[in-house]
DNA sequence: TGTTTGTTACGAAATTATTCGTAGTTTAGA
DNA sequence: TCTAAACTACGAATAATTTCGTAACAAACA
């Protein structure tokens, strides 16, 4: 049986993991210069934080030549739902529907999206049943 | 125009803040009773912690006899929206939709539920339209 | 071969968040 | 009135997170 890892990413390791997440692997240097724009900061900065993520399990890394590549450890749906599903428990109440109306009503999904997830829904229905 | 304060509460405060959600308004013992549960911690421990939301504007507060009742200075939904929208930026890549298909996957919602936000949604394409 | 450029490693400072002890106040009851 | 119980205020310790400077090394190249 594998340990239950209950990782909980700071804001900041969240942020580069989206990144990783996005580019399936990336460099330091690039991560940062993702990073970056929003929030101007140094180099080593970002370095040291995937060294303590790849120290915590939550990268991994390969070396490339001189440099090293770094991937996510962890899937993302994966921790997209442990992160969901703290939130909903400590904001929403542990109401998932009271948290998908909140995110529906503003303005936050296009029409095309709300199809999207009517279709999922009416999929998802007919196996409950 | 009123100064747009993007609050930012950190774990511990949104957990009160939700217990104060929940209650409209409440002592301090009263909300430490609720916290101490899940997680136990000295009592000055919660008093501080919402002394210090008090200061920054999360909270407020009215004496009431000798002791101070609290309650909540944001809105519910403006906080709950505000955190979804970062959540959903940050770990959902800015869209709306794959967060609440991915909440809804995961067993997380119940049959009624899922009825609820059909009709809601039913409504909201209507209006959209 | 030097010198510049770009990299990793890592200690440590700075900042932010959490926890708690102690002192002082108020209230209620003996 | 005195004492005990339940508060508040607040400084300060601790812990967690973020930031950065410096050293060491390797590759590129003048």
């Amino acid at each position: 049986m594998t340990k239950h890892l209950s990782i909980k990413p700071t804001e900041s390791e969240l942020e580069i993991l989206a990144i990783l997440w996005e580019k399936g692997t990336a460099s330091v240097r690039e991560v940062h210069e993702v990073l970056t724009q929003k929030k101007p900061s140094g180099y080593t900065t970002t370095l040291k934080l995937m060294q303590i993520m790849l120290e915590k399990g939550m990268l991994s890394r390969e070396a490339k030549g001189k440099l090293h590549m770094y991937q996510p450890a962890m899937k993302k749906e994966k921790a997209q739902a442990q992160l969901l599903a703290r939130m909903i428990d400590t904001v929403f109440n542990g109401s998932a529907s009271q948290m998908v109306m909140q995110a529906l009503g503003q303005h936050k999904a296009s029409t095309e999206e709300l199809h999207e997830i009517k279709a999922y829904l009416a999929g998802l229905t007919l196996k409950k049943k």
